[in-house]
DNA sequence: TTTTTATATATGCTTATCCATATATCTACA
DNA sequence: TGTAGATATATGGATAAGCATATATAAAAA
């Protein structure tokens, strides 16, 4: 995790793809790659490029289950980070992510651990 | 000026040497292109070239006093690219710029407008 | 249980594009 | 003319996207 100025936290939210997965995360908890694909409609190698660079600058962290991998967001972001999170949470438009998000219906993962019901 | 969504703000600010221009005239109020040049220690044409593309995205306004064009802060700011300019002001660190603006001296143009005594 | 198959995600490689900088030149004003 | 600033052009380096493929887990088949 190298040092990071403002400068490089703007960078990694210098791209239209990357401000809707952070801020869909951010408003949603956690969301795994399928989700994201599904909610942005853009293809699995370019979701899974933006996660692997969200993740590399420390913006995002990930946790395998079962069989996908879950996105969310760290809980110790340096505190005016956190406030730039906020920020963009508010001014980006997500409308159609959440819409599509809904019509996933039952195609979406279990919330609940799948090990939990022995 | 173009529609902009957040990530378009975040590219405007996704350079050190834009990060240094913008937190530097927000905390000054304003500043020409030779103050500018000497505080960040950049060329002219690397300084100008930051101005024109800061200039371009809205985020800077300019008005030439004499021989000196000073870039300023539109006042008009949608109201979360505002906070995101404080933000920036907070965490950008301007130590160096502001000794550097200091040790100028009598080499800064007068703030005084030239043309008030006749 | 071992083997296959399917599903979810990550990544190597290539191409195209963008971006930052440097040098040189041009314009505006005093 | 000299000084302040802008811009044209060239170039190297970053970056985004696509395709193909690798890995990891889970489900199905043998």
């Amino acid at each position: 995790m190298p040092e990071h100025n403002p400068a490089q936290w703007f960078k990694a939210l210098a791209d239209e793809t990357r401000c809707r997965i952070v801020a869909l995360i951010a408003t949603e908890g956690e969301l795994c790659v399928c989700e994201l694909m599904c909610a942005l409609g853009e293809s699995q190698p370019k979701i899974s490029r933006h996660l692997a660079l969200l993740r590399s600058v420390g913006l995002l962290m990930d946790h395998r289950r079962g069989q996908w991998v879950y996105y969310h967001l760290p809980s110790d972001l340096p505190s005016w980070v956190q406030v730039l999170v906020d920020l963009l949470k508010e001014a980006q438009d997500l409308n159609d992510e959440h819409q599509r998000l809904m019509r996933m219906g039952d195609q979406r993962p279990m919330r609940q651990a799948i090990s939990c019901c022995p």
